[in-house]
RNA sequence: UCCUCAGUAGCUCAGUUGGUUAGAGCACCUGACUGUUAAUCAGGGGGUCGUAGGUUCAAGUCCUACCUGGGGAGCCA
């Protein structure tokens, strides 16, 4: 009888040897001489590849030579123990087919390391390195792991539209949702966009945050969560910005902002954990990788901490939390500010810049960072009012390297007030009726935050551009694929 | 969008103050080698120097515009 596939994973963990196995998938090299082949097969189960010892006297002389880089195997053999040092088991192959040969001269690939920035323009195939084999396999990790966070606290996942009516999020420029002829636009007697025409029979955008879709949820399931696709298109270009990328957002009634801030930061501990407890060979892999890159580096850029030491670290201690206002009087006693050293001088009220989050997380605090009460004129509308009329219960989560993580507020649930600030900030409220109706029947103070996605598997593979860590990243001008 | 650096072989790069036939490593192909680990050793093929224009007796090298990519900034997650 035909053995059963295992996968490359499993074969290289069993203890148990001198038994028939039959493993499939890419050949990443092959050397050896005439009388002996070695061919690193790997199917994306592990980061590790089987060797498969393949006796050439045995084998037709043609498949021999079409087992090239890249080609796709079935291979049938005898697990055994391996004679030579660096694996401790190997297949000695019986039967091999080829399902797909690679040719070498073509095929984009090579055993040696390429560039990113090269890669990324074979996002088809750039899978087949060990390096985005090891990103995607904890994207995945990660992925599982925000489900199985929310499930075991009851939070329901919630699915929030993709596509939107109100563009009052003001979040971000939105890509606008259409069916009409582009060629031949419909036009009202004022010689407007005739909306009534398309296909909702109004303007409708891709989603920017599915925030206040996930509150109405809030307003009666309690806990909810969403996890999908979010759209913004600014055109940004940094290794930090997507025009597409994936963002949760839970939303909790009966938090206030000092419940959110614990749930962010258990969360993230959580998930950091489990990429800890689960994804142990690739993060090795990506630390070494990273260990190797910095050998070319000057001193000063050299990071003082590996990829694991980093993430063990986030867990041992409480994150700071600090006002806004504290922080601008840490920032204004700060070196760089007397000595004229910050590019945007430090005043209350100001946004904060990137030099001014990086100092706090990276010289001053070492270690992650959550701001609260932020002044109210830089945030959004539907942040909880403070008493002193002035800030509002915003908090951000800012990281090493990654800049601001996790964004959140509790959220205002007194009509009034919410209402006032729609109409303040020149919000057409015929859009936002269904989001102040939940603060005119049965209101509850509530919270909740959105995490980036991609910049949590930035900071856990210590990648450091965010589009190698999508699988087929979107950003301006750029959409193949 | 702004600032800045870069674009030379399949990949990563070198190429002097402008000067004759543009180089290296790796990859690929051929050969050698009875257990390799980014295998090793010998040989071979491979280029519209990002695109378009300009300066010059002469441009990979200088100038202009555009395209693409990296880094930084803004917007944010």
């Amino acid at each position: 009888m035909e053995q059963r596939r295992s996968f490359i994973k499993e074969l290289l963990q069993s203890k148990e040897v001198d038994r028939d196995v039959n493993a499939k998938g890419w050949v990443r090299t092959k050397r050896g001489n005439k009388q002996v082949a070695f061919v690193a097969l790997n199917d994306g189960s592990t980061i590790h590849n089987i060797q498969v010892v393949i006796d050439v006297a045995k084998f037709d002389e043609n498949l021999i030579k079409n087992i090239t880089t890249g080609a796709s195997l079935n291979v049938h053999g005898t697990l055994v123990r391996s004679l030579a040092q660096g694996q401790s088991v190997e297949i000695q192959a019986n039967k091999i087919e080829i399902y797909g040969v690679a040719d070498p001269e073509k095929y984009p690939l090579q055993k040696k390391r390429h560039s990113l920035e090269y890669l990324r323009e074979i996002a088809h195939l750039r899978f087949r390195t060990n390096t985005f084999g090891a990103v995607f396999r904890i994207r995945h990790a990660m992925a599982f792991a925000i489900h199985k966070y929310f499930n075991d606290k009851k939070f329901y996942y919630l699915h929030t539209p993709i596509v939107t009516g109100s563009d009052a999020e003001g979040a971000g420029e939105m890509f606008k949702v259409s069916t009409l002829d582009l060629e031949n636009i419909p036009k009202t007697e004022k010689g407007e966009i005739n909306y009534t025409e398309d296909f909702f029979g109004k303007e409708t955008n891709l989603t920017v945050s599915g925030q206040l879709e996930a509150e109405l949820g809030a307003t009666a399931l309690s806990n909810v969560y969403t996890f999908g696709p979010t759209f913004r298109a600014e055109n940004s270009n940094t290794p930090r910005h997507l025009a597409e990328f994936w963002m949760i957002e839970p939303e909790m009634a009966f938090y206030d902002i000092h419940d959110n801030m614990d749930l962010a930061e258990d969360m993230l501990k959580y998930l950091i954990q489990y990429a800890l407890d689960n994804c142990m060979d690739d993060l090795k892999f990506l630390e070494n990788r990273l260990i190797e890159e910095e050998k070319n580096k000057p001193q000063n850029e050299k990071s003082d901490m590996t990829l694991l030491e980093k993430l063990e670290f986030i867990l041992k201690d409480d994150f700071v939390r600090l006002t806004y206002t504290e922080a601008i009087d840490v920032l204004k006693n700060s070196k760089p500010a007397k000595k004229g050293k910050f590019q945007f001088p430090v005043e209350w009220g100001i946004d904060l810049q990137s030099e001014h989050e990086r100092y706090l997380v990276e010289k001053h605090f070492k270690k992650p960072v959550i701001l609260v009460d932020y002044p109210k004129d830089i945030k959004a509308f539907y942040m909880k009012q403070n008493d002193d009329g002035k800030t509002v219960r915003a908090m951000d989560i800012l990281f090493p390297g990654i800049g601001e993580i996790i964004g959140g507020s509790q959220r205002e649930e007194v009509y009034e007030k919410l209402a006032a600030r729609i109409s303040e900030m020149g919000i057409p409220e015929r859009d936002m009726w269904w989001y102040l109706e939940t603060r005119m029947y049965g209101t509850v103070p509530h919270s909740g935050f959105g995490l980036g996605f991609e910049r949590l598997i930035l900071f856990v593979t210590g990648m450091s551009n965010i589009r190698d860590v999508i699988p087929f990243p979107r950003t301006p001008k750029n959409a193949e694929f």
